[in-house]
DNA sequence: TAGATTGTTAATCGATTAACAATC
DNA sequence: TAGATTGTTAATCGATTAACAATC
């Protein structure tokens, strides 16, 4: 994949995922080659922003013609590095940890999770998608084994703040994070996506208050 | 609360359940007064923006003084709709919804579950959270006696198309999406937040390999 | 070739930041 | 009163859309 430009607005990236999903819908029923103006009208975006933000990654398409579905989403695979994995770790067991886990597939968006640690007695040494759940005493060593490049912080705000700090000595620097700990203001070198599931909820509190 | 423009942006709107959790913070902390300036810092905003982002809703600072934390924070409760509660029921209670409805309080986000349906044989007649899971059958009815506000859909993808379409005969207008059907495309005029977590975990495979 | 569609530049639109008079 | 800080207008910045020459 040829990048053009080194820095890539958030805007564009939050759109990828999207586009890969579509691709592969129309790889899954057929299609083979689409215009941006296709494209736009199934996504509901105009055809200007798609050439515009594929354009920040290469030149993809043909002239005349499109783009080769096959071709496009297979660049959005290596883009979104879904072909080069990256390890993960879940901090928190509890009943949105699991359910993360159960969920979806890991493997599918660029990750592995290769442990998990909790200090619930009730969840330690349990099996989760065949990981054992270890002690928050061992993540140390774990990551002196393993170098995970991913955290995944489904803990309560308390706890966040130490763990975090403890993370950052391991040499982890990327976080997804589910808790309300403002991982970002402490740290602006890392690498944080935040889950706020309920501000999402909220928003939408907001607007059913403000149609009516 | 005093409402200045009809047409508010999604930028703003975004920001205000995480502006209610700084003020709460705050409160708890015995904060009584802060300044734009000082909220701003606490957050990583700019005072500016702050100021125009509460500007849409209401004059609720002082010159010379700043904000009432405790003012500001009602203000908020109001505004966010939490004071005012809708109805929502949840469209699958698999992993993913079952782990939402006990991790979180839908009571402090302006809503309250009223019912929750599944077809699973293994579900039905178990309770979540005091809530006896129904079967998808019976929604119609349900819904012709409790006319609930927003639908919580944890389901896959293929179920999502004809249940939205069912939901909206009965009335429901508002969709917190955790599947990956595209409720807008279809339905312009409903009130959908989507929570895409397979997208949101590929932003961060993606800037990991960009990074490197 | 002619029609279609790209990649890319220019124009527009919207959101954020800066500045400052008003005023507590 | 003097200092501080707001509400708001103006300036800037960034993202989206439109336009079009290049070209398959």
């Amino acid at each position: 994949m040829t990048v053009k430009a080194d820095m890539i607005s958030m805007s564009v990236i939050r759109r990828l995922p999207r586009y890969y999903r579509f691709l592969y819908d129309l790889k899954q029923n057929g299609v083979t080659r689409i215009s941006s103006h296709e494209l736009a009208k199934r996504m509901g975006l105009t055809a200007s922003q798609i050439r515009q933000d594929l354009n920040c990654f290469g030149e993809f398409g043909q002239q005349g013609y499109g783009y080769s579905v096959d071709q496009l989403y297979d660049a959005l695979y290596h883009i979104l590095g879904v072909s080069t994995p990256s390890s993960a770790i879940l901090l928190g067991a509890g009943n949105l940890g699991r359910a993360l886990v159960n969920h979806m597939s890991f493997e599918n968006k660029g990750f592995k999770l290769v442990g998990v640690f909790d200090d619930s007695d009730a969840l330690v040494g349990s099996k989760i998608h065949d990981i054992t759940v270890q002690p928050t005493t061992l993540l140390e060593e774990f990551c002196k084994t393993h170098s995970p490049q991913l955290a995944i912080l489904c803990i309560p705000k308390e706890t966040a703040p130490g763990l975090v700090e403890r993370l950052r000595q391991c040499g982890v620097n990327a976080f997804w994070n589910f808790s309300h700990y403002d991982i970002a203001l402490r740290y602006p070198d890392a690498l944080v996506e935040n889950v706020h599931l309920g501000d999402s909820l909220m928003t939408l509190s907001y607007r059913l208050n403000r149609n009516e």
